[in-house]
RNA sequence: GGGCGUUUAGCUCAGUUGGUAGAGCGCCUCCCUUACAAGGAGGAUGUCGGGAGUUCGAGCCUCUCAACGCCCA
């Protein structure tokens, strides 16, 4: 065993930190066992991105997973938690043909072959680092099972997804408007794009009519599409347009001859009334074009320049969109086509990837259908079989999920899973298999998946599906529930509730777990570009894991409300965890002679019976804080106990009792049991030092290791509800006499004499208590007197209804000690008042529950009888 | 425009079915008492955003107004 004397006086927790993880990782403490008889719970991990570092906010997600992961460990559930990575698509692919740019290559030099296969290697490297930097955080992942998005068996999943949602009709292919990122090069969903609000510019352009004089000004904010127009929409009641409806206008600058048409869709109010209309370059227009059989005209290609084509005039050609809107508003202006220039704010779509502005492009690509997928999603939460935590976010999830759009779903990328659909080279026939029925004859498809259709199968596809008699699958899923910040709860759990709807026909977990996200110290959201960022791992190296992860704990609020954080609230963490070493190095140091015998109930003090009481309540409270996901109540609760009940006032105590003979033997029992029992309690939040201290124990337990012991429960062995009153009545008696010494002046190292008038109830809980007493209050001597008795020259308290005298001759101004009695007293009245207007109120009477009634009765007796005690002390003291 | 959240001590925030407000930090006083100064003891501090309503009783429920923040269109 360690020499205790060797522990340092302040804890280390680099070094506790490190060994005990491996520790954990020798004796392979994370590995979940398929094949166990013990009830499943599982937590598949939101993959981070493979392309990620560790930021703070997989500090929280990932630690109340390990705690939930932990706790159920303890509580014996047979617990996994897959780990894993995403291989991000667009993210990655990034950072691959950025290394390719620095050597003057671009991935269309390499080919797709080759640059899968660096892209693949680059991968290789960085999949395992991101789970490596999160052991860092002390979580108890199974690293055995360890996935990625697109390894093998996912591979294979996506394929038998794929295939199955084709033939139920569930995705199919078709030209549509999509947002189409320019710089990506490919077509991204409707979430991934973002709305920022732009300031720009109302342009009004005339447009002259065919034939007849006159003309009509349309409005536009994309000017640059004038190409691309094919028709000219008014509202059908519009009074000013209506007769024009029919007309054909010469386009300006090509002279090209478009109808004007009317359609309901037009907004009379917006510009002039009047727009133009462009198909294949905005979504409305698209269907607007498609109500009256226009055929759209493509003038933007996809990276953003003009094409080569007919309609656009020669000198636009290959043009940037942004340069061919200049061209072109000078050429109106130079013409007096362009009537008004207005300026005009509005929303423009930008690439969550690259912000790069968004076009809105039509083109094949292929779709899920999500009608019926997302009312399996909406029925699942209607039927209780889908919960979120805290429950407000229901409201938002069935909201998302009534309204989406069907989802796009192909990538013109090459990183990524290829979209499983065959051409045959001659005929173009399609054939969608999850393998090329005749590689010499069939193409596949070139797009890829969205990086989130994998994903969204992540709950299953982790356990071994499409093999639904995988052991994996059949003992863990579905799983018990995920936990996730709420800024991805369409991107990924609304997908993975369709998908697993669909495919397992099972909701893949049946809660949510929802938590904030942390932002810096003044409310703004962490990031790098911010440069507000807080890196866990030089928290972790400046604080420890375990005080990072209790602070960030318990900074959780059960509504989930966003947390702010800054570098010193992780001393609250830090000064916890060296409370914890301290008061147990106490207990090591106090354990001499212990012997391995259970603790002796019968011969208990109040003391003990009211530390074991509290324990109880707060193991009770503990239990059931996690299994209602109050994660921060949990880490409040037990730094209450630790420290208010345990360390102030047990610890306190002991010291006396160990020093007695006849209460050493029990008392350290007591202390052994109770410090084993709170690191159980600590361990799934503090799992390091908890770990530490209980191998530094010098006992037997149910296990050696403290992460497979048992989690403890409420017992109502503990109950002691008398004693636990009783200690109340010693803590406050010290409490009073300290705050006598303070107002007084008295130095703590100077004792005191104390006398006590109270009754036979209360004197024989005093005695029992005397030599706490007199220890924690310094006092000397203790005589039970009167209480009529006149003490002159004395401080005085009122515990109930004992007085309690300290005679301080010399130290005593008689008016300041009145003041100080007469202050109290009127703050009891005060409360005494309010209650007995209560009780005389007939409404309250008659309305109120009969507990409320007995307390509200209890409290008045109470006060007065405090009231009648201090008013006697008073008279003493003026006698 | 629709939805959600927030407003409580100087600061950051808790407050589970309505029973008369708590923590951490900060502040004042005292103490290096053999587990811990990353500590201990004692103390001060709030018309719970404004207004109205329901109720015997509202920080909590209803309505309304205000400010700030987020999401969606």
């Amino acid at each position: 065993m360690t020499n205790i004397n060797d522990l340092p006086t302040v804890y280390n927790p680099q070094e506790t930190e490190d060994k005990i993880y491996k520790f954990w990782e020798e004796n392979d403490c994370f590995k979940a066992d398929e094949t166990s008889d013990k009830p499943p719970y599982s937590i598949v991990i939101p993959p981070p991105n493979v392309t990620g570092v560790l930021h703070i906010g997989h500090a929280l997600d990932n630690t109340l997973q390990d705690i939930l992961i932990r706790y159920h460990r303890m509580s014996g559930y047979e617990a996994l938690w897959v780990p894993g990575t995403d291989h991000a698509g667009i993210a990655t692919q990034n950072v691959v043909e950025k290394k390719l740019r620095e050597q003057g290559k671009t991935r269309h030099d390499l080919g797709r072959e080759k640059f899968l296969e660096t892209t693949w290697e680059w991968a290789n490297e960085h999949k395992g680092a991101i789970l490596d930097q999160f052991k860092r955080l002390g979580v108890s992942f199974d690293r055995s099972r360890q996935r990625f998005t697109l390894d093998e068996g996912c591979s294979a999943a996506v394929k038998e997804a794929f295939v199955k949602l084709y033939e139920r009709d569930l995705i199919y292919k078709g030209a549509y408007i999509v947002n189409w990122c320019p710089r990506c090069q490919s077509a991204i969903s409707d979430i991934e794009t973002e709305y920022e609000t732009e300031e720009g510019h109302l342009w009004e352009i005339q447009y002259h009519l065919k034939d007849e004089p006159g003309a009509i000004v349309v409005a536009t904010t994309r000017p640059e599409t004038i190409y691309g127009d094919v028709a000219i929409a008014v509202h059908p009641t519009d009074y000013k347009y209506k007769d024009l409806i029919g007309k054909t206008v010469c386009m300006p600058i090509t002279g090209k001859e478009i109808p004007i048409i009317g359609d309901e869709y037009v907004d009379k109010t917006f510009g002039t009334g009047a727009v133009k209309i462009t198909p294949a370059h905005d979504p409305n227009d698209y269907e607007v074009g498609k109500r009256h059989n226009l055929k759209p005209v493509w003038v933007i290609d996809e990276k953003g320049c003009m094409k080569a084509c007919d309609e656009v005039p020669q000198e636009l050609h290959g043009l940037d969109r942004y340069e061919a809107r200049k061209k072109t508003l000078d050429w109106l202006n130079m013409n007096g086509l362009l009537l008004r220039t207005i300026p005009h704010e509005h929303n423009v779509g930008k690439c969550q990837r690259c912000n790069t502005t968004i076009e809105p492009l039509l083109s094949e690509q292929w779709f899920v259908r999500t009608s019926k997928l997302a009312k399996a999603g909406i029925e699942a939460v209607e039927t209780g079989k889908l919960k979120f935590v805290p429950e407000r976010w229901t409201k938002n999830f069935l909201g998302w999920m009534s309204e989406m759009r069907d989802w796009c779903i192909s990538r013109q990328l090459w990183w990524g899973h290829q979209i499983p659909a065959y051409y045959n080279n001659e005929t173009g026939e399609m054939v969608v298999a999850k393998e090329n029925p005749d590689p010499s004859k069939y193409t596949q498809e070139t797009d890829v998946l969205d990086t989130w259709f994998s994903s969204g199968l992540w709950p299953f596809e982790t356990m071994g599906w499409p093999n639904t008699d995988a052991p994996d699958y059949k003992k863990f899923y579905p799983t018990s529930v995920l936990v996730t910040a709420f800024d991805i709860i369409f991107f990924w759990v609304a997908r993975m509730v369709m998908m697993g709807c669909e495919l397992t026909d099972q909701v893949p977990f049946p809660t949510v777990f929802i938590h904030g996200l942390i932002r810096d110290e003044n409310g703004q959201k962490m990031s790098k570009s911010k440069g507000n960022t807080i890196d866990p791992v030089l928290l972790i190296d400046k604080y420890g894991c375990d005080a990072m992860r209790f602070t960030l704990t318990s900074l959780c609020t059960y509504g989930g409300q966003d947390i702010k954080v800054s570098e010193e609230r992780f001393e609250y963490g830090r000064n916890f965890a060296n409370k914890i070493w301290n008061a147990s190095r106490f207990v090591l140091m106090n354990l001499e002679g212990v012997d391995d015998k259970p603790i002796d109930y019968a011969n208990l003090t109040i003391i003990d019976k009211w530390i074991l009481h509290e324990l109880n309540k707060t193991a009770k409270v503990v239990n059931e804080n996690i299994q209602s996901y109050r994660i921060g109540e949990y880490a409040q609760t037990l730094y209450d106990f630790f420290r208010s009940s345990y360390c102030d006032k047990y610890v306190e105590i002991a010291k006396v009792q160990l020093a007695d003979e006849n209460l050493k033997a029990n008392t350290q029992r007591v202390l052994l049991y109770v410090t084993d029992a709170v690191m159980r309690l600590l361990h799934p939040v503090m799992p390091h030092i908890t770990e530490q201290i209980r191998q530094l124990l010098p006992a037997k337990f149910d296990n050696p290791i403290l992460m497979k012991s048992h989690f403890p429960t409420f017992s109502e062995k503990f109950v002691f509800e008398d004693e636990a009153e009783q200690a109340d009545t010693v803590f406050e008696t010290v409490k009073s006499l300290r705050n006598v010494r303070q107002s007084f002046g008295v130095p703590v190292k100077s004792p005191v004499d104390l006398k006590i008038a109270a009754d036979e109830h209360q004197t024989e809980i005093f005695k029992k208590a005397e030599s706490y007493i007199k220890r924690l209050a310094r006092v000397e001597n203790i005589e039970y007197i009167d209480g009529k008795t006149v003490v002159k020259q004395a401080g005085s308290a009122a515990v109930g209804n004992a007085k309690l005298i300290v005679p301080l001759a010399g130290l005593i101004d008689i008016d300041q000690e009145i003041a100080r009695q007469n202050k109290k007293l009127e703050k009891l009245s005060k409360e005494k008042g309010g209650l007995t207007g209560r009780m005389n109120n007939k409404n309250f009477v008659d309305n109120a529950p009969a507990t409320v009634l007995e307390q509200t009765k209890a409290r008045i007796e109470e006060l007065t009888v405090e009231e009648n005690t201090i008013k006697e002390l008073i008279e003493s003291l003026k006698a």
